[in-house]
Order: C-alpha cells, then structure tokens, then sequence
RNA sequence: GCCAGUUUAGCUCAGUGGUAGAGCAACGGUUUUGUAAACCGUCGGUCGUCGGUUCAAAUCCGACAACUGGCUCCA
C-alpha cells in the first residue's frame, strides 16, 4: 500500500505556509463556538480543572506561559512553557495547591473585553497569569488572539487571581470540580507543529465524584491487563530481541505463528473465492522502482538505507571516471575539499567536483520495500494486458520494512517489519463502483467474524485547494471517485466520517479506526482508490476499440498488517481467542499419570482421542503427568487452552470425556466421537 | 526524532553507600488424583551498558541503549 504520503503532503504543507507571507497558521483545535455550546458537564468539570491546574502552577512557578487546556476523551490537559521542567514529582505539590483553589470555591466570572483590551492584557502578562508580569507577555495568547475572527466575541474566565483568555464554559464555582488527578507530563508541539516551540503538557483526569474517579482508574487497570503486549509475553506469542535483531522486529513465536497463519488461511481462502490471484515479490527493489512510483525522495527517512552493490557496468562505469579523474591530476587520495589545507592547495573545479561526487556515489542502490504497490505494478507490467484480463486482482501477504523512528514504536502495533495483507486490483473505470463494493464487504464479512464493534470508517478526500500540490492535478477524477466511493459507501448502508483533505495524493482512501486497550487510535485496515501511479509506471491495457489504456488501482488491506491485526486482536479477546485461532485448541488431560502403571489402559484412551484430533489438524497438547488434577486444570486455565478435555476411569468405561471450556468452566461429558465432531465444525466455521 | 519516567533471576517485585533477596516458573525427587496451586529439595543475577565520585556503588553523578507514557508521524 502505498500509505507514506504524509511526509511528502507535510513538507508541501509547510512550503505553502512559508508563501503565505506569516499569515498565521490555522489553529486545528479550535472549537468553534457552537461546539463549545454542546460541552457536556462532565468535559465542563474537566476544562475547568485545566484552569485550576494553571492557577496551581503560576503559584509555584509564576513565569509559566499558557497555550491550550482543553478537555480531551479521558480528561484534560493544559500545555505551557515554564522555566521549572515539571516531573511526576512535582505532582504532589501541584495537587495541593489544586485542592487549596477548589476549596477556596471560587466563581468562574465570564468577563467580555474587546479586542483592543485584550491584546493589551496579553501583553502585560495578565492573560494566563495570577496578575500582571511585566516584562513576560503572554505569548501563546496573544497568538490565539489573531485567530478569533472579526466580530466573534472575546471573552475571560476568571477564577480567584487567575484570569485566561477562554470561551468556556466552566461549571459554576471551582468547587464543583469533583474529584481530579494529575497523571503524566509529555511534550507536546505548538499547534502540534513538530517545527514550533515545544512546550510542557500536564495530563490530568476529573469526574464529577470520587467514586466515579476509582472506577476509571479501575478501568484503567483493567486495560493494562489487556494489554497485548503483557499478554504476548504471557502466552509466548512474540517476542522482541533489540539488541541481536533490533527493535520493532518482533520474532513470532510458535504460538504466535498460529494466528499468523490462521489469518493468512482465512485471508486466503475469502481472496480466492472473491477472484484473486496470489503472487510472490523479492523484498527489496532498486532504486528505480522508488524514484518512478515517487516514494523517493519524499519517503527516504522513512524506508532502511539502501544497499549499494557494485554490479559490472558500476565497476566499469567507477574505472572511467577513476581515468577521468587521474587525468586531471586529482588522484582520488590527495585533495579533499573538506580540509580547508588541500583545498587551498587544490581549487577544484565543477566538472571534477561532479566526477568525484559520481565517483563517490557509482553502485545499484537497493531498498528495502516499505510498499507492495510498485512491485506489484510491475507483475501488472509483466505480460501484456487486455480489457478480458481485467479486474486483475493481485494478492501477496507482503513483507515490508519502515525505518519508523524510535519513539514512534510500539509493541506490535508499530514495528519497523511487518506483513501486509494487501492486494492491488486493477481495472476499467467501469468495473471500479463493484469492485470497491466488493471490497467493501469483504472489510464487513471480516468484521463479523472477529465480532469488531468499535470502529470508524474515515472517508479521506482531497481539497480543490491542494490540486496539483498535495493531490494530482485531475480535478474530474478525483470528483468522479469520490463521488463514487461516497456512493457505494452510502448504499452499503455504512456508518462513516468524512474527512476532506486527507486523501492519499494518488486518491481518495477510506480507513477503519478502531482503539488499543489502553485508549489509542489505530488504522487497522485501509482501502484507497489510485489512479495516479499505474500512469507512472506506463501501465495500459488494450480496450476493446484498440485503444491503449490505463487501468485504475484499487490498494486495499483489510487485515492490516499481522502485527497491527494481532495486536489488535490480542487485546480485543483479552487473549482468549476463539478455537479457530487458538494456539492451544484442546488440552487432553488425565486423571492418572502415565508413570503409573494402574492407569494404563486409562492413558491408552487418552492418546486415542489425541491422534484422531491431531489428524484433522487440531493443535492438541497432553498433560499425563502426575500433579494433582487441580494443578493440571490451572495450568491449562493460566495458558488460555480453549478446550480441556478431562479423562478419568468413569468417562474411559461410558466412552465419554468431560469438557471444559477456558474461562468457563466444566461443561459436563460429550461421547467421544461427538466430543471430536464439535470441535471440527466449531473450527471449521471459524466460529466467535 | 522530541519531553518525562523506567531498567535488579525466565516472570512479578523487595532492597537509599558496607557479604544481592522473596514468590512464581524451571529442574530433580516424593506423591497417584474428578475440574484454578500436593510436598521436599536444587539451579538461577558482572543489579541495562560504559565511564566517574568514594576506602567501599544495585544505591550518588555523567554518557549511551532499550523500554514505558505522551508529542510528531503512521498499517
């Protein structure tokens, strides 16, 4: 999938603020007024606890300048610049003088000013102060006053000393503020501009009661147990090695394997029966591949360094320009323009200054593959096509590699190797509403089956705007795509947001969203619509008229990646997966040990049951060992083994073994071959 | 990459300048069983790495690495 595209827009994005002569630059958290009409109590509780905390801070650190202090999903948080580096140390200090300003109880007094005024008490330091502090303007609201337009009114709220510059609303009197908690310090960019002034965020969290506080710390506990990454290690799934394989690496370990190809079974079977064919691509490309699809320059820092090799025509081509460079009397291993001495010496001239630059750079350069989409594009270009091979749908569970920066990664939901489910479907602009229609529903019929709820579908379009800058230059497409994904999106009857100049550059996409256990947002799966890239790579087919044309590309991925899509799921079953995707489907266990020689006949009966599940391919493990009962149910249990099949001298004389079900329970004897029966079709229907 | 924090046995964690600890796991025995822990014993650590301070460093200081929570970015 060809995804990266958000460096390339950021860097045009950033261009087209530096032509725009110091306008200032929009704000994208800020709420319109109607917005902040709708604040629920429970965000006003929030929002006003950010002005507490600010009170708080300007008493223990009074230079503190003050940019944003929103409520947000879980909270609140204020971010600020100040002299003292805040530390969770510092939080004990800070709770108290909160709790001293919400006991003071307070009124928040709406106050309306004119611009004029406003601007002179952001000057004076007053704004986002506890008073005046001359010689300290407050900066960020001053930068915030340019962007409430004309004619908006422009208001403070005012808590004891502290006055900010806000629209609010607050709840009535800081006493109403139930029950807070300060939770961690990040940095966080101004107006999230990685290039603007980093400043200090203080998160925080406050309900309306205490009681309602401990249960959303409670929660939050709850969700660190989810956590796939806990659970990973518990059960053996995956493993990172940073310091012998590097780190976002992940090593699937035989339990992890499983779901890995489990997954890639399921995918499998529903690509084959939806048309697709699968294909097989090296994991590295040459340079070449990167500089025609446009993933170089604007995605280098994204992708592993390439791998320079010297083939023959870069050797001979290296010799030539070793000669040219000898007879110019610069021997490579004298001068050297960097040390200020030889380059006194030797004033090198351009035409020797580009021949060294050549000399130094002559190899084939390979990268890594952190998309599937060029290669895939050159399977299309492989063999002539005609209208009759279209929709052409190529499929491959591709192995990509992404240089994502350090702190970017996490756990299996952000690695820097990782295993796409993607397929590139070619075909005619007539053909495209059913495909993407079909693809649609293979997104839903996944869905279903992993009983995923919780998700957003994200609608990304382009903006007239970026026309030509962010977006290829072909205004009638882009409106008659996305006219037509909007169409099928609204007759698939599918919920969805949409969001205007988010699209990729070659087209509009649609994401699905969905959260980790402990609350952060992911893209799960994406569907994007190209018909941009198959023109660079000259990609046609031959029409019915003779014509030559190009065809439309269709990027999809709606397992994801398997690290995301595990993690994900991981997390989503709390670890106990359905039979199909268990590691561990069944456990035989007896009563009686195999090393007593009273329970032969017992054991015997047990391997019975054993080999007719492993011949159907069922992941079946043993515990004939001589621990008490008890223990050999709680290491299944603590293992997550989905089906427990309990033997003793009562079920081998009825022929019957007793099942249990993990997390609930014994579920009474089943005859053994019916106890067999059931396990296949509940795997074989891949049921929840 | 940026800010803050963390790093002690396979795992969860004690240990604030003076001889590295516990529980679980693993391993060896004993025990021979009816649905989430039978008993006894053994093994296991250059305290993330490197450097500094000190008579003495897991402990204090510095650099680096990895991880965690955020920011930016993203499947």
């Amino acid at each position: 999938m060809c995804i990266r595209v958000h460096l390339w827009l950021n860097t045009l994005k950033f261009m087209a603020e530096e032509n725009q002569n110091q306008q200032p630059a929009p704000n994208p958290e800020r709420k319109t007024l109607d917005d902040r009409a709708k604040m629920t109590e429970l965000e006003r509780i929030r929002h006003s606890c950010a002005h507490v905390l600010a009170t708080a801070i300007l008493r223990l650190w009074p230079d503190a300048q003050f940019a944003y202090g929103p409520p947000v999903e879980n909270g609140f948080y204020y971010d600020l610049e100040c002299s003292h580096r805040i530390s969770p140390d510092d939080f004990e200090k800070i709770e108290a003088e909160m709790k001293k300003e919400i006991k003071a109880n307070n009124p928040f007094e709406k106050l309306t000013v004119t611009r004029e005024q406003a601007i002179a008490d952001a000057s004076s330091g007053r704004l986002g102060g506890l008073g005046e502090r001359p010689g300290n303007a407050s900066k960020f609201k001053l930068d915030l006053l340019t962007q409430i337009p004309e004619g908006e009114a422009i208001s403070y709220y005012k808590n004891g000393d502290f006055i900010d510059l806000c629209a609010g609303p607050h709840v009535m009197r800081t006493g109403n503020i139930g029950a807070f908690k300060l939770t961690s310090v990040a940095a966080a960019y101004y107006k999230g501009d990685e290039k603007g002034p980093q400043l200090q965020r203080i998160y925080g969290t406050a309900f309306k009661n205490k009681t309602a506080l401990d249960e959303y710390f409670k929660m939050v506990e709850e969700a660190k147990r989810r956590d796939h990454r806990k659970i990973g290690a518990e059960m053996g799934l995956f493993a990172i090695d940073t310091e012998y394989v590097g780190p976002g690496m992940p090593l699937w370990l035989p339990k992890g394997t499983c779901l890995v190809e489990e997954l890639e079974k399921l995918a499998k079977e529903t690509e084959f029966a939806a048309g697709y064919v699968r294909v097989r691509t090296p994991h590295l490309a040459r340079e070449k591949m990167y500089k025609t699809s446009g993933h170089l320059p604007y995605y280098a820092d994204s992708m592993f360094p390439p791998i320079s090799v010297m083939e023959e025509e870069d050797k001979k081509r290296s010799a030539f320009l070793a000669s040219q460079l000898g007879a110019k009397g610069n021997a490579l291993s004298i001068a050297n323009e960097n040390d200020p001495g030889s380059e006194k010496t030797f004033a090198l001239s351009e035409e020797v200054r580009q021949l060294r630059g050549e000399f130094e750079t002559v190899g084939t350069r390979y990268y890594l593959k952190a998309m599937n989409c060029p290669h895939h594009h050159r399977i299309f270009a492989a063999e002539p096509r005609s209208y009759r091979d279209l929709p052409l749908r190529l499929a491959e569970y591709g192995t990509c590699y992404r240089y994502e920066q350090s702190g970017e990664l996490f756990g299996l939901m952000r690695v820097r190797s990782l295993n796409m489910n993607d397929a590139h479907i070619y075909c005619t602009e007539a053909q495209f509403a059913e495909e993407f229609r079909a693809v649609n529903d293979m997104y839903l019929k996944y869905f279903k089956i992993f009983g995923l709820e919780k998700y957003q579908m994200r609608f990304s379009t382009h903006s007239a705007e970026g026309l030509g800058k962010k977006y290829v230059n072909e205004p009638e497409l882009w409106k008659k795509t996305e006219d037509m994904v909007r169409k099928v999106l609204i007759e698939s009857g599918i919920n969805y947001v949409e969001v205007p100049n988010e699209a990729a550059f070659y087209g509009p996409k649609i994401d699905v969203q969905v959260w980790s256990a402990i609350g952060r947002e992911f893209t799960i799966a994406t569907n994007q619509v190209d018909f941009a890239v198959p023109a660079k790579f000259g990609l046609t087919y031959r029409d019915r008229d003779n014509s030559e044309k190009t065809p439309l590309c269709i990027h999809r991925a709606p397992l994801g990646t398997h690290e995301r899509f595990i993690g994900f799921l991981i997390e989503h079953y709390a670890g106990n997966f359905p039979l199909w995707l268990a590691p561990d489907q069944v456990r035989v266990i007896t009563i009686g040990s195999e090393d007593d020689p009273a329970s032969e006949a017992l054991v015997k009966y047990a391997k019975e049951i054993v080999q007719q599940l492993r011949a159907e391919q069922v992941r079946v493990s043993t515990d004939f060992g001589s621990n008490p009962i008890k223990a050999k149910i709680q290491d299944a249990e603590q293992l997550r083994v989905h089906t427990m099949l309990v033997i003793g001298g009562r079920d081998m004389d009825a022929g019957v073994v007793s099942v249990r079900l993990h997390g609930k329970g014994p579920q009474g004897a089943k005859p053994k071959a019916e106890a067999v029966a059931a396990i296949l079709a509940e795997i074989k229907e891949r049921r929840a």
